[in-house]
DNA sequence: ATCATACAGTTGACACTGTCATCTGAGACG
DNA sequence: CGTCTCAGATGACAGTGTCAACTGTATGAT
């Protein structure tokens, strides 16, 4: 670092060191792969620094969820609220930020969808943030079918292309068993739903 | 046991009870509870003795996983031979079988729809007892849709009531927060795809 | 400028895990 | 009856999350 900094400042920047270290771990060697010494030491710290920051490992893990689930919210919402996008193509890239984070994250992915555990502050913030995701998704989904079963075609949307994903990132969709893209369906889905919101 | 057992019996049992005990400790207290030392002592046996019927802890997971997709299998087969149900009936009830594990076993749930690690040839199982019980499903739609798209119907149904059940299990699908039941949903899917297979 | 304090990070220890090499004892078979 | 085979027991090891005790340094009062 050019500027040193204040003890604030300086363990401000080790939580932070720490974050993205087990995210990078989580990312390249899966959930098995992020240990609190490996963290540690990636951070420049040594097995017990973490604690400094952190209640558990399961608070450090649902913290980086968390972070995620944030991040995806605040990549969602200026496409929500640009004026110059219909609703459809808005939906469109909304589900298309999600599904980018499952094929280029799959274990982060796996993370974000998993109830969160550790620290009930913790905890609690991440389902903050996991509402806030969500509540994107219902905003760009209401403005499609003008108001009418927003609930239901929203919640149907967001599970359905979360189980297309997931089945993907699993190995489950692939594509000489099932000759279909995850993009297929969920192309297929966004139609069938707009017939139906706008049909009777 | 009544009836003493030759060697190999007696072998076959333990594995059994191998298994018997360590989805028992899935169910009750999730893939954390589950240690070879607790699976042994419950299947009154020490903590060395699986590794004389599976390669290693993964193994024996994906196993597990291996038995519950066959026996999901084996539960959709008679559904679907049954001459006296309607095709809708049937999709209906193979739907609410795979719901029904999630609701009931979510752990198990989650290791069915988790890739398969370990041994190879256990891995190649599993994968077999998946494609088997995934095969069932699509027969079944197969027959709803009169074979026009079945590949991409089938697997928009599939996925979409994983995703379902899955951010179900994992708390996502709060009933005061989307207003919408797990059933309201499925139900939903199923008939706007059965008017979009009827209709153009 | 000096000193006491708070606190980020280190270190040692503990219980627990998966795994393997080695050993033991009882069923299988000549 | 004697030999062999193999399911299971046992001891050991490296690696894990976690915590209590310790250390050193930036901070803030005097």
């Amino acid at each position: 670092m050019i500027g040193m900094a204040s003890r604030a400042e300086s363990a401000a920047a080790t939580r932070r060191a720490l974050l993205d270290a087990a995210a990078e771990l989580l990312d390249s060697g899966g959930p098995e792969a992020v240990t609190l010494r490996a963290v540690g030491a990636r951070a420049g710290v040594t097995r017990g620094a973490p604690y400094g920051h952190f209640p558990d490992k399961d608070s450090l893990l649902t913290t980086i969820a968390a972070e995620a689930l944030e991040r995806l919210a605040d990549d969602v919402e200026p496409v929500r609220t640009d004026p110059r996008m219909l609703a459809a193509e808005k939906l469109q890239r909304a589900l298309a930020a999600l599904m980018t984070i499952g094929r280029r994250q799959p274990h982060l992915y796996r993370l974000m969808f998993t109830s969160p555990v550790g620290d009930p502050a913790v905890v609690s913030a991440a389902v903050k943030a996991g509402d806030r995701a969500q509540g994107e998704f219902m905003a760009i989904v209401d403005d499609l079918v003008g108001g009418q079963d927003t609930r239901r075609f929203a919640a149907l949307l967001l599970t359905s292309v979360h189980g297309i994903t997931d089945m993907e990132v699993n190995g489950h969709l692939s594509e000489d068993k099932w000759h279909v893209t995850a993009e297929e369906l969920v192309s297929t889905l966004v139609s069938m739903i707009d017939r139906q919101a706008r049909g009777g």
